[in-house]
DNA sequence: AAATGTATTGTTATAATATAACAATAATTG
DNA sequence: CAATTATTGTTATATTATAACAATACATTT
């Protein structure tokens, strides 16, 4: 299991994060008939602007400064078309969002997440998944999504600790 | 990793998991110096009247019938108090409590959920530490907590499916 | 291009989840 | 018993999320 983005890397090309994401979101969309609208693709470009996942509600001045309507129905059905899609992943233990960083094929949510800078980076667990299986099968149950949340401190944060 | 509990047996004594659960909780207040007051004791007992997990607000009609207070405080306090010691787990996705059954020795919250009867049983997921403290090494991030949601469809809910 | 149906967005209202702040009471300690 | 701490009561409000319906834009067929 990898770290498969540079999320605890603070000197990382940032920008390269988000254009692979737009050209992803652009490809997929493409791939299942789907429009990324304005709306949608800020929406992903806001979520992308950093690893740090946002809440639904810290978007919205950002599209009103866009000249989008800013109610929250308008944010929430963004946030769940680029879900849908893979492009993004929710981190249930803070109601907030975060950029996918690898969305071609679809896989769990799994995340290291740092309680005080907030960084979320996404873990690899293919390696996880006979285990998860062997579970499911032996009590008949039909595994169909998986959230993982790994919470702790970065190593950054770690060093700058009180 | 095996589940930890019968949850997805309709068939359990689950009178056995509520007293279980009370002994347990005794216990543990008792080492930790902390009280099981009549409130808590009674959020706890509602969180483990099934395996569905609860959301706060749910507790609130039962609270008012044995005559506590019963706004919404009271039994965010209770529940903080009882996630505190170990003796229930928070499900993100769901914003809900569901009792742990094994709190003698603190451990991951990590569930099999149906999405369809809502019920959720423990899984123990110590073959999956290696994995975890692996990729936390490698980035140097320090692992305080975990949470593993495997969600789907429970054996029983899979036979009925229309 | 016009007519039709579908997808997307706008808008208002409200539901559901969670916490802040301070007062009152109960339990524990010296 | 007085002082301190922990717990609970109370009011208000913050935060997160969705329902319901109207308006507009897009796509498809003719």
């Amino acid at each position: 299991m990898l770290e498969i983005n540079d999320a605890f890397n603070s000197d990382h090309n940032h920008d390269h994060c988000v254009s692979g994401a737009l050209d992803n979101a652009k490809v997929i969309c493409q791939e299942s008939g789907q429009r990324l609208t304005p709306i949608r693709e800020l929406v992903l470009r806001l979520v992308w602007s950093s690893h740090k996942p946002l809440g639904a509600y810290e978007l919205l001045p950002a599209l009103a400064d866009a000249g989008f309507n800013s109610a929250p129905p308008t944010v929430y059905r963004a946030l769940d078309f680029l879900h849908q899609l893979g492009l993004i992943h929710k981190i249930g233990s803070l109601n907030a969002f975060v950029g996918c960083s690898n969305p071609e094929h679809p896989h769990p949510s799994a995340f290291m997440i740092c309680r005080e800078c907030k960084t979320a980076a996404e873990i690899e667990t293919s390696e996880l998944q006979e285990s998860f299986n062997r579970v499911a099968n032996t009590h008949g149950f039909q595994l169909e999504e998986e959230n993982i949340e790994l919470l702790g401190l970065c190593s950054d944060c770690r060093g700058s600790e009180s």
